[in-house]
RNA sequence: GCCGCUGUAGCUCAGUAGGUUAGAGCGCCUGAUUGUGGAUCAGGAGGUCCCUUGUUCGAAUCAAGGCAGCGGUACCA
């Protein structure tokens, strides 16, 4: 090496930006929060399914890199044979190249689900990641109705399983093809990319976060933000408005009440009467399953993205609210949503296959539960740590660890090199509920002394002068060296209940 | 991407008419306690004051540029 003198290069330990570690207690909750996800995900007949992170970038969709920006949305990378691979940004892409590429195979309809994590590339936000875990059902194969019903009483479902109350709730239903003839009610007939079209949309979307002046202006002239930007408007005159707000307060009352009213607004138009029939029996559907308008709620003024959903849209929507740590309100707003994609399949194999989805974003979902106190504790995750006495006994220790596993209790020894203090110092880090020593004078006894760690925390916010916390052997027992399980179970009983 | 705000210890933050050795609380480490966490007391470690250039006898403090973070907004399959 030529440079022999300085400066060693030293990494700094640090996470590229939008993406975090998660860690003990969270990583147990999160995995006991999928488990419910799927186990009603799997009580509704849907089969599990895993695809790698990686797929190829023209597979993915939309977003092939170009030279400028490959990243773009989406992480990208090139194979040696210089293909383009990206990094999934959702569990349905791969879904659609999957059915297509064994669609004779399969049943059909074809029915699965499917939790890990995706990428994208964006700006992060709080509460907001570049990796986050997604958890979807979909049936591929079927029509309209049923299948996208079974969905939205699923998604009820799942949030019930998580220990969100009824009422706390909602799953707000639409119909993309209301939206496609409530556009032409105001004369806007463009395909896809009429940017007229799009900038209505994306304005109709904000209503829940603008409210309805945000919403009349950037269907209007334009709305400028707090921090003095500017945001172009569509350009509809006054009356062309007033038809869109009205298509958009059109919800409310009973699924009935609602699709009179929107039977009213664009039930006119071809479109409009298809959409409305899909709606009307999904709702007879609903109602024979008795999930009421308290769950399962139409709403026109759900737009859900503005790709490839091609009918049904639906969302599920936290409606419960809590204060942060520093007494700001906080609303959840939507954890998932899904609808019916027709045309996803058909990218790959040029016939159309109607599909419909549903996808829970996890980690908002356990915000949410954090907040409502629904997180389950897993109280007992923590081990029971047995201290190292005398370190030329540690048979004695290993045995002790052995004898307390095969009870089933968690447990451990304390493999660092300090002392007793430090040891102590170490169980109440972990979280320990009890601690097993061993020393000399138990030995001698034929005993093992359990302290309770709990207890001991408990006593010690009474200890107020130096001489109590000094005896403070308070919170522990001598037991038979025999007698160490059953001693160790009575403690954790106590702390648990 | 656009607009605004902010960058001082592991964390939360004080610290300007530019002036010795840059502070607090919490956390961490050590001791009081040769076998004991959490209370208390005493001590200690820990800083390129975001970076670069400039103004100045002298810059955490002033200026310019950059970078990063936060908030809003746009986009979001």
């Amino acid at each position: 090496m030529v440079e022999k003198k300085k400066k060693q290069f030293r990494p700094k330990a640090r996470l590229p930006k939008g993406l975090i570690d998660v860690y003990g207690a969270e990583v147990r909750a999160l995995a006991r929060m999928l488990d419910r996800v799927r186990g009603v995900y799997d009580l509704y007949g849907f089969e599990p399914l895993e695809t790698p992170a990686l797929e190829y970038t023209d597979a993915l969709g939309k977003f092939l890199p170009d030279v400028d920006r490959p990243n773009a949305g989406v992480f990208s990378l090139q194979d040696d044979d210089d293909q383009w691979m990206s990094l999934r940004y959702d569990l349905t892409a791969p879904l659609a190249r999957f059915v297509a590429q064994n669609y004779d195979a399969l049943p059909k309809p074809f029915r699965r689900y499917q939790s890990g994590p995706v990428w994208r590339n964006e700006k992060p936000g709080p509460g907001r990641y570049r990796q986050f875990t997604q958890i979807d059902a979909d049936t591929v194969g079927a029509p309209p109705g049923a299948a996208d019903a079974e969905l939205c009483m699923m998604a009820a479902d799942c949030l019930e399983a998580l220990g969100i109350p009824r009422g706390g709730y909602v799953i707000r239903l639409n119909n993309r093809k209301l939206l496609d003839a409530a556009l032409a009610e105001i004369g806007i007939t463009g395909g896809e990319d009429d940017p007229q079209r799009l900038t209505v949309l994306r304005a109709m979307d904000k209503l829940d976060r603008l409210g309805e002046t945000g919403v009349r202006l950037l269907l209007g002239p334009g709305r400028k933000d707090e921090s003095g930007d500017f945001t172009a408007g569509a350009g509809l005159d006054d009356a062309a408005i007033d038809k869109v707000l009205a298509f958009l307060g059109a919800g409310g009352g009973s699924a009935d009440e609602t699709l009179a009213r929107l039977g009213a607004a664009v039930g006119g138009l071809e479109i409009g009467a298809e959409g409305i029939n899909e709606l009307r029996m999904m709702a007879e559907l609903f109602a024979a399953a008795g999930y009421g308008p308290d769950r399962i709620a139409i709403d026109p003024s759900i737009v859900r993205g503005l790709d490839y959903y091609t009918g049904p849209v639906f969302e599920a929507e936290l409606t419960f609210e809590a204060r942060s740590e520093d007494g700001q309100l906080i609303r959840f707003g939507s954890v998932g949503g899904g609808g019916r994609y027709d045309g996803l399949v058909a990218r790959f194999k040029g016939v159309q296959i109607p599909a419909t989805g549903f996808s829970l974003g996890v980690s908002r979902l356990y915000a949410a539960l954090e907040a409502l106190g629904k997180v389950e504790t897993g109280a007992g995750d923590a081990p029971v740590i047995v201290l190292v006495m005398d370190r030329e006994h540690m048979g004695r220790y290993l045995a002790m660890a052995a004898e307390l596993r095969a009870a089933g209790i968690r447990a451990e020894i304390y493999m660092g090199a300090s002392g007793v203090r430090a040891q102590m110092k170490y169980a109440d880090k972990r979280g320990a509920a009890v601690v097993v020593m061993e020393g000399e004078d138990e030995r001698g006894r034929g005993e093992v002394t359990l302290k309770d760690l709990v207890l001991g925390a408990e006593k010690s916010s009474e200890i107020t002068d130096n001489e109590a916390w000094r005896s403070g052997a308070a919170a522990q027992i001598a037991v038979k060296r025999d007698e160490l399980v059953a001693g160790v179970k009575s403690i954790l009983q106590r702390t648990a209940s």
